[in-house]
DNA sequence: TATGAATGAGGGTTCATTCAT
DNA sequence: TATGAATGAACCCTCATTCAT
């Protein structure tokens, strides 16, 4: 039910001829590679190390993506989408709805969800219809998480999806300047202080007002 | 009694000659700079433009500051004064422990506390005397904010002042690639709802174990 | 009388089998896209473009050129071939031999034969069996239009086919950085001039001396 | 009273600090290798190579000239102002009309002025006012080397500075690819032509209209 | 054979850092 | 001392050419 297609998300538009297979792994090395520097050295890493921890040669990442927003655009994409399938997949598998939030959010930041960052700034993606397509799922199967679990009085009524997803990206983003993996043990126990910040009853009133993720897009200048 | 001098952590080892006072005036133009330009393009931006914002010419700033990690440093060293200050000024002023914990915090973010993120990483400041002090000083200060909470039992018992510190930093941490400032009504949110999972009585056992801040020095590679 | 085949240079030396008719028909495309492309955008025109206007994928045109200058070297063949054929052509379709003259100048102009310009250059084709037929039959062609004008005494004593063909080049050579293809009209002005300064009498002493093709080809270093 | 400071072009508005005297040198350096770069191997001549025949490094060119266009802007000013001052010298010097007019042709020829080449190319330099100041400085120089030939009856009546102008840089334009210095025999017989075909009276009629270097610059794309 | 894909070398440009005034 | 200028290394990207299907 669960198989990679369902995963997998659609990169680009059909295509005319069927890609070659071999290209195809390449293009998949090079995503694999993006998203293991972005995490560890953030969206500035250097396209040619890209290329180098790919195994291929720096000219063929550029046959495959034009230039570093596309590659950012496909990591992105990717990463969504896994985070979207994980999310998809607890809400039915775990009974509880506050513990299938909680595991979401540590799943999400075992799959470096971290590096979703880039996609919150400015002008990221106007309105290219795979990246709104990833985000809508995304964001739909979030809240269905949410939402049940706001049913369910386990939730405080105020938050919102962007506000779940924005410190769930920003608690689990990488510490610049190298590749600083080690601070998982750390993360987990800050995501772990969120989530129960995120329960019901609300402790406090929160200050301005529940943001969905279009709200961050939109705010970004 | 909290004057500027209060605040100013002494940036350098004792010099021998007391410094002229416009080369004093100088290095505090260079430093607010660096701060404003690190805090709006991450800790990669161009040195020339920091030279050009503090208004002297970029050969001046490499007088004040060998290399870029100096300056780094001295940044550093001036967001923790500030930030100790702020916190050693808040758990005198205000009576309640959990309302003062959540001053200080807010207080931090609109400091630009998040600015000190990209200080955390890779073996930074390795055994520097002012460092260490500076930290310290900034510890002890939170960590009073911290104790005379827990002591209240407003506090739960199993954080420290590691993870405080850090899920602060990473919160308001701008976002990359620009200088999205306007992420700050959002941010406020994210750190209430982290505040509200320190009160106690813990809703979760935390995994791992509560962090100083030289654990977390320690975790970098 | 002036079929298809009078004009066509044979491309190679006789090959073993005769090619196939699609190959023919390919290499023909290349030529044709190669020779719009050198025009428009000079003798660096990217291969790959070249390729993309020809309909055939960039490997094919490597198969028929297995580098730049092979290609350039059919280019060049061709357009002497097209220019040697409107020679042979006007010389006898032109009863008067100046008119014949101009006719021909301003023929060559509109086929582009500024496009061989950068094949003039250095060390092109030294030695190569077929350039030197070509090279040898468009000089043949065009001394025949001079002389013919010569003997009538309606062309200058002093000048020889080379001075006439590099000018010819020069002047109708397209402007670099763009496919300045509008400059037609100033161009035939130009060459009216000059065409001018080709009748008798002589109006000044020419420096140097009158060069033929070949001596402008030693004369590249 | 034809000093070197009547030759240079003002090459920016004016500096509020007066530059240093060692990259004043640089920068004349700098157009120097250029000027002869462009004029061996275009305008694509590789901006690197250019910096190490100036003897300086790649990155100071930059300082100097944030990009290739802004090199090919200073060079094309100084040719122009080269030749202008060519013109306004010799109209001067030489009694007899027409012997002026060849005099400056052949002048600027040796000035390389075929390196203006880029100019007429496609927006270059769309309302730059030194572009504009230096353009018709040199456009009324020869304008007036013209007038008086076409006064005294020795020149055509039907040709304006641009026919001049455009005939002179092709026909002295270097063939591209190397250093194809050694065609200057040639060049001087072909301009020596097109002058015989710009005295009066007129051998033929012209196409088009006569065309001021403004007209050019409009025909460009 | 024809092709899409891969590649390495090279050019343009930026930037941290050093030099010379 | 403060500064503008110089520098080389590193990065992004293109393109002629080769490889593998």
């Amino acid at each position: 039910m669960t198989t990679a297609a369902t995963i997998a998300a659609e990169p680009e538009a059909r295509r005319a001829t069927r890609p070659r297979a071999d290209a195809l792994r390449n293009r998949e090395r090079i995503v694999a590679a993006a998203r293991e520097m972005f995490v560890e050295y953030g969206a500035d890493a250097p396209l040619d190390e890209i290329a180098r921890r790919a195994g291929i040669g720096n000219a063929t990442l550029y046959r495959h993506f034009p230039d570093r927003h596309a590659l950012v655009h496909d990591v992105v994409l990717f990463v969504m989408a896994r985070a979207a399938h994980h999310a998809e997949r607890i809400v039915v598998e775990e009974p509880d709805p506050f513990t299938a939030l909680r595991t979401f959010v540590h799943t999400a930041a075992d799959e470096r969800i971290g590096a979703l960052c880039p996609m919150l700034s400015s002008a990221f993606g106007r309105g290219r219809p795979d990246l709104d397509a990833g985000r809508e799922r995304l964001e739909k199967a979030v809240e269905a998480l949410m939402e049940r679990a706001r049913q369910a009085g386990q939730l405080r009524e105020d938050v919102a999806v962007g506000d779940l997803m924005v410190a769930l990206s920003q608690l689990t983003r990488p510490l610049p300047g190298t590749g600083c993996l080690n601070m998982d043990r750390f993360t987990h126990r800050h995501l772990q202080l969120f989530l129960d910040g995120l329960e019901a009853p609300a402790r406090s009133a929160l200050p301005g007002s529940a943001a969905t993720l279009e709200d961050l897009r939109r705010a970004a200048p």
